[in-house]
RNA sequence: GAGCCGGUAGCUCAGUCGGCAGAGCAACGGACUUUUAAUCCGUGGGUCGCGGGUUCGACUCCCGCCCGGCUCACCA
């Protein structure tokens, strides 16, 4: 704790100015802004000014661009200006952190020039005084003796605040200077204007100390960087860095977006155990923890597709659920122990249904949260417009290496040696479901650029999918593939209950063989298939993985607001 | 689990060949009533991740450990 700020919060505390319980907002900061900013749909335009500062930023240059009169407005460009200097320049017109910018401007010689004030007036809306209350985290403060300017944020947005000893009164004012800090939460009461400059600000007539803080914030101009404080310490994150705050707004729009899209499809979203008796659904390795009452241990979910089923089985022909799932398993760029899944189940569909629906689903996402249906990942362009490509399990592989399925399925030892040779470590020990997997994980999913499907899956690697009604060696199976990573994972329920137990036995078996993630034999999974599950089609969505390419981030922990961490 | 990289002021980062620990921001004192990475003048601030070793002398070289990142392995 820094003791300046300490010997401050005394000083409140004694005049019984610190931590009130409550403190009356009439709107976040987010909507004032909104109502005084009108939106800009990046239109063409030529703007002519002096350049008044310039600042590096990643990829480019911002620079305050200024009119004679003194209004501003911001410009981003890949040019180096130099500050004083008049330029023409012409951009895309839209808002940088809530501010009008042009951008991707290019400095031209000739043609007609928009009045940076016509500018401004045109999309930034005169708030003629409006009275308004306003609380938010201090982020920023500029003193110029008898005035004072500072900035103020919340999850919503940043407002500029003005304090002048005339409007404040003396004491007040003085009561500012000398208790209040950068990164104090504040409460403030005033009237809205625009400066000389043109930025919306609020006239403070009066304030309020609701928490000060007694650590100082991060750096205002380069933010926080340490990754591990970024993680372990999130809350800094979301205040210092505008980026993580996008993230995770993004991310709960997905989510609100995936309930609204299943809810009007009329399916009910249902919650399921967290701690089972059998760790089921899935290839992993649980957490296993310990009832004391019970007296036996119970297992952390590694899915909940088992008990999802069992719903079908009872009649809601329509369920899904949002949850986390735990697999005891490494951690690294693209796995976290504990993860969001969606899964959901629909009765009287099939996997060619589903396709559809998944098409559907991801469409309505693109356009509710990105806004269209287009997207860069990784320098890499990827398209979401429907339908998506489709490529069969075995005819990927048969591209790959010559072999075809009867190959893989038949031909243990030669599949050993192909494996050996590609360079897939154990490949001698490995059992005949892993090793065709690791094989088209190395072979091809890398190159799966998608958005696609790959469909029907061999066999022995889906004890939980309905036979193929083509071919008795495959299942009726999908993944969904995005930027080489697996999305979706999905298939029509294999509900012949004789068929379930012979399919878990032969997991069983692999078990004894040495893979340690084969799947638990469910008994009671089982009778629930000999009371009748209706023909039935499930899909599981990993929902880091769907954020991290809507986010264009590549470790799963910029998505995940607390991602498990070594201890300290 | 293995390899590579990193940990220096509250934050972002420099630190040469082994020779008194540095800057910017933040803090503190002062000037400034439309600033916005404000500006100008001045001041204070360090368990150099932790523990050993080598050396007259270690932030720097060596060994071990802790934490993180990346790659690989494991794993949907």
């Amino acid at each position: 704790m820094e003791e300046s700020r300490l010997k401050k919060l005394q000083v409140l505390k004694e005049r019984g100015l610190s931590y009130p319980y409550k403190f009356k907002t009439s709107s976040t900061i987010g909507d004032v802004r909104k109502r005084f900013e009108k939106d800009v749909e990046y239109k063409h335009i030529t703007l002519k000014g002096t350049v008044k500062r310039v600042s590096s930023v990643e990829d480019g240059y911002l620079v305050r661009l200024v009119d004679s009169r003194g209004v501003e407005i911001l410009v981003l460009t890949k040019e180096e200006l130099s500050q004083g200097k008049e330029y023409k320049l012409s951009g895309l017109l839209g808002r940088y952190e809530g501010k009008l910018c042009l951008f991707s401007a290019v400095s031209i010689d000739s043609g007609e020039a928009v009045q940076i004030e016509d500018i401004k007036k045109e999309y930034d809306l005169d708030p003629n005084f409006e009275e308004v209350s306003l609380a938010g985290r201090l982020v920023a403060l500029r003193s110029m003796g008898k005035a004072l300017f500072g900035h103020v944020q919340d999850g919503t947005g940043k407002i500029q605040i003005y304090l002048k000893r005339d409007v404040l009164g003396d004491e007040r004012f003085r009561d500012f200077e000398e208790l209040v800090d950068v990164g104090d939460v504040l409460g403030f009461r005033g009237k809205l204007f625009r400066t000389n400059t043109g930025e919306l600000t609020l006239e403070v007539e009066d304030f309020l100390v609701l928490t000060k803080s007694l650590h100082p914030m991060p750096e205002k101009w380069h933010g926080l960087k340490d990754v591990e404080v970024r993680y372990r310490q999130r809350y800094l994150d979301l205040i210092a860095n505008e980026e993580a705050r996008k993230i995770f707004l993004l991310r709960s729009k997905v989510i609100s977006q995936i309930r609204r899209i299943l809810d009007m499809e009329g399916f009910i979203e249902v919650e399921t155990p967290t701690l089972q008796q059998v760790a089921s659904g899935a290839n992993a390795k649980p957490f296993i923890t310990y009832h004391n009452y019970l007296e036996q241990n119970l297992y952390l979910r590694i899915a909940p597709e088992l008990y999802l089923k069992r719903l079908i089985v009872g009649g809601f022909n329509r369920v899904y659920e949002l949850g986390k799932n735990f697999r005891n398993e490494g951690v690294d760029t693209t796995h976290n122990p504990e993860f969001t899944m969606l899964e959901f189940y629909v009765a009287y569909w099939d996997y060619e249904d589903l396709m559809e629906f998944t098409e559907k689903l991801m469409e309505e996402l693109l356009r509710t949260v990105v806004g269209g249906m287009r997207i860069t990942y990784k320098g890499r362009e990827l398209d979401f417009t429907p339908p998506f490509r489709r490529y069969s399990y075995f005819e990927l592989l048969e591209k790959k290496t010559g072999k075809g399925m009867d190959f893989f399925l038949k031909d243990l030892e030669g599949l050993r040696n192909l494996a050996g040779n590609i360079g897939i470590p154990k490949a001698d020990t490995l059992t005949h479901a892993k090793l065709i997997d690791k094989v088209f994980d190395v072979l091809v999913e890398d190159e799966l650029w998608g958005p696609c499907f790959v469909v029907d899956f061999p066999k022995l690697l889906s004890p939980l999918a309905k036979s193929h009604r083509k071919n008795p060696e495959l299942v009726e199976r999908f993944e969904l593939f995005v930027a080489g990573k697996e999305l979706a994972n999905a298939y029509t329920e294999l509900n012949d209950p004789f068929e379930q137990r012979e399919r878990f036995l032969a997991q069983l078996k692999e078990r004894e063989m040495g893979d340690e993630e084969a799947m638990q034999m469910d008994e009671d999974f089982i009778r629930a298939l000999e009371y009748g599950m209706p023909p039935t089609a499930g899909e599981g969505i990993g929902i880091d993985r769907l954020v991290m390419v809507l986010a264009g981030v590549d470790s799963i922990r910029e998505v995940i607001l607390f991602p498990t961490l070594r201890q300290r």
